[in-house]
DNA sequence: CGGGCTTTTGACGCCGCTCAAAGATAGTGG
DNA sequence: CCACTATCTTTGAGCGGCGTCAAAAGCCCG
């Protein structure tokens, strides 16, 4: 765990236009006139690997998509159990419309840049096109349906089928065409990766071993592996051939 | 578990006006003007406990609203595994704009009443009228909410801990005004409350006679029963102090 | 009264947690 | 550039909570 300094660094302005997450983010229908408004209350906020970009429960004075990076969404018990309930990827949206906190830690898992927006004005724009409402009932739709996923694994699956569930997700989504096997990073320290699975992370590290000694997965390094075994892969998720959608 | 008979029944038409769940259902904001048109595409359709309201994958004709009874959303995995991933309560919405399946079944657990409306023309109004859409996003990102605490118990607390969240949920739901000790029904059958809880029928039948034992429930029946030991109900949750709150 | 559910309770075993220690890696300062 | 330190990861040993299997008891409805 890093010590989360108060390092928010402004990144140079963007337009619009040329946002790689413009067709993806929350802004993704509206018009031009629409993203002119959204122009005049947007700035871009940078956080480094490790640093909380949000406490629960403070006062929260923007709203933001992300535009490259990936942040966690965390609960934290009393006695120190840690849920993560959310990954955050770019084009995802942070914020809650209607209320000015959240009931959840939001954390830098790499560096992060953000495309925030203030929330006051951003919520009058909210009730007067109608383009972004639409495209956040869409997103908070996926968003449930990806909590209902997570939900069976959370609480069906064993921890095989967790961690398999977990590498079949990322696989899916970095697999941006052309298949074969291609090297991947975890983007989470095995801890992490437990927070998320609801394991312990020796539990993580042990069905990662498990993986490696029957070469479905090859580590060149911690972070970095291929997957060679794609079937067995699939197999070990517990779901159906297709393999179910995780986010 | 009971056969899914197509027996659903046409209720009498009500006006909106005087709908129990008008201020708190997808229409909460809706003007005179828009409940007109709401009024055109809507039907009233009744369940029996036990039935099959939409199965997973099924084309979707109706969107509807939550009148009166209780009604669950469960993923089956391929052996058969199953968990409940959602509790609908009157005025919850069933539908997912955008698509025409949905990826669950819906059941109605105890008797239900919906108020379905045509699916393609309420997704017309959806785009026409803002009202909906925002009380859309209000309930999408509620329920999202919902999720993430019922991720937390799924992934991290004790079976123990999950029934005592559980049961403090339906307190705090049916608690409305009017303290004391009130009897208090089960809507779910242990199995179904297994299926919520991530866990067997029979540790939830074992967590129940534990708590009757500890004197924190008190049964008149199966399904009938009293919070006797309501701080103690509150310690077992594993929450802080208010008891985090489930949907 | 009998048959089918639902629920309870017991016995037992295993998966994943806990505790512990050593190994690998990266960052820091001399 | 290397030693030192903090952090992350791996691996082992042991145990306990919860799942599994089984049987009996309670309840509803015909």
């Amino acid at each position: 765990m890093q010590i989360n300094r108060m390092s928010v660094q402004l990144t140079e302005r963007m337009k619009c236009s040329e946002c790689p997450i413009r067709h993806r983010a929350v802004c993704a229908r509206c018009d031009d006139t629409e993203l002119e408004r959204l122009e005049k209350i947007k700035s871009y906020r940078s956080f480094r690997a490790g640093e909380t970009i949000i406490w629960r429960g403070d006062d929260l004075h923007h709203v933001s998509s992300v535009v490259s990076g990936i942040a966690t969404l965390s609960k934290t018990l009393d006695d120190g159990r840690v849920q993560m309930v959310g990954l955050l990827l770019p084009s995802d949206f942070i914020g809650h419309p209607g209320r000015k906190t959240l009931d959840f830690d939001v954390t830098a898992a790499t560096d992060v840049v953000l495309c925030s927006f203030e929330r006051k004005p951003f919520e009058k724009l909210l009730v007067e096109t109608p383009h972004i409402s639409q495209r956040l009932v869409e997103m908070a739709m996926d968003e449930l349906d990806a909590a209902r996923d997570w939900m069976v694994l959370l609480g069906r699956k064993t921890a095989r089928e967790k961690l398999a569930s977990f590498i079949q997700m990322l696989v899916q989504r970095s697999h941006i065409e052309g298949s074969g096997m291609q090297e991947m990073t975890l983007p989470l320290t095995r801890e992490e990766i437990a927070s998320y699975l609801g394991l312990t992370l020796e539990t993580v590290s042990r069905q990662f071993s498990q993986f490696r000694k029957e070469g479905i997965l090859s580590f060149t390094d911690r972070r970095r592996f291929t997957v060679a075994d794609h079937a067995a892969l699939l197999e070990a998720t517990g779901d159906d051939a297709d393999g179910g959608v995780i986010i």
